[in-house]
DNA sequence: TTCTAATGTAAGCAGTGTAAACATTAATGT
DNA sequence: ACATTAATGTTTACACTGCTTACATTAGAA
């Protein structure tokens, strides 16, 4: 016997949203299978998301959040430049193996986040894990700091989305280069301490 | 008095998809839409284009032809740093300018290349702007080359990703923590030469 | 000129986001 | 304890989508 109230259908949602989003890639949710699957009418979730919009806000914001806690580095004491190379590396390694929330994180499906104050929330502390994790690594003034994060992200932001053209592109981890031009990334992927390793040192020492 | 059939049918729809993706965004545009901005019925387009993502693939085939040229670089003699660096400059300028194109281009909704092997050679060709530049650059062997293009280019699509977010996320180009991590990253487009001829030494020094 | 393949149309299916009007119930104030 | 209100859920419906099937027209090859 079922009630009438749910009782916690935006969590639930959210968490199924999450779920398929990052299974079959976001296009292909729909609010209607969404509420099907938490067993409600096809127009209940705008109870609790005025768009569709809203919803992706949901799964990019949850996003954000495992991002953080997956490349957090302990700030309490001095940080070196080998753990901001395992930041890089996990960072990546976040992209490509959530590849499909990844894309609801930064492509254009949540077009302004300031609409989103919790999603704005999480993207900012995630933000914070580089701004800490540099001001601790040398003693710069703030803009530096801003400057060398931005770099970082940049950087690792475009390698995850050449080596997911690649593995994509490829069809094998080899140099073919009738696979597309994107190939050549794995010889990126082959060494990738050894270029963040190289391209870090190039951001660190100023 | 309109005859039976179009006669140019299938570039009228490329040209038209090209000028309203750029203009609304791909997920705007509807095959339906297309069809009668042509004066044609709602299914002629489905005899050019097996399905909507084969019509994506035309649209971004053209963004990798336009990139080509927009990055083209005078291979004939050979080339300095500070033309790797106008390559850079000019790339990220297009991926600025054709925000929604270049979406088309590097995200998912055309899932892989290799089906659409005029979209793969355009993709390819455009590769062959770095390569050659390069080439032309040191006396490096192909895989020296194949590594320096990608880290090239991964950086670069890397920054036009984070710019765009923070032309969004920010609302005067000045550092605004409440306008989101993004913001910063309005320090490198205020420095953008000076950045990229930084970070671009880094990569041509091996 | 005839035949065929290419290209167009008409009608319709199953699915979508979302708006409007209504139903049920939880929470709140007296 | 009870009445009122706000939150949450349902029903119905609209306009739109990608795409399929069956059919119509016509350009070009045999």
């Amino acid at each position: 016997m079922k009630s009438y109230h749910h009782g916690n259908l935006k969590q639930e949602l959210i968490d199924c949203a999450c779920k398929l989003c990052e299974r079959d890639g976001y296009t292909k949710l729909s609010i209607r299978t969404l509420a099907k699957e938490s067993g409600v009418s096809q127009t209940a979730p705008y109870r609790h998301f005025e768009t569709k919009e809203a919803l992706y806000a949901s799964v990019a914001q949850d996003g954000f959040s495992k991002l953080s806690k997956a490349i957090h580095v302990n700030v309490d004491k001095k940080v070196t430049k080998k753990q901001i190379v395992d930041m890089a590396i996990k960072y990546i390694e976040f992209g490509l193996k959530n590849a499909n929330t990844y894309d609801l994180m930064f492509g254009t499906a949540v077009g302004n986040f300031a609409e989103y104050p919790e999603l704005l929330e999480s993207a900012n502390s995630c933000y914070e894990n580089f701004r800490s994790s540099f001001s601790q690594l040398a003693n710069d003034n703030d803009e530096v700091i801003a400057f060398k994060c931005i770099t970082l992200w940049s950087m690792v932001h475009g390698l995850v989305g050449i080596l997911r053209k690649a593995q994509v592109v490829a069809d094998e981890p080899m140099i073919n280069p009738e696979a597309g031009p994107m190939s050549s990334a794995i010889l990126i992927a082959g060494n990738l301490e050894d270029h963040l390793d190289k391209v870090i040192s190039g951001i660190v020492e100023n």
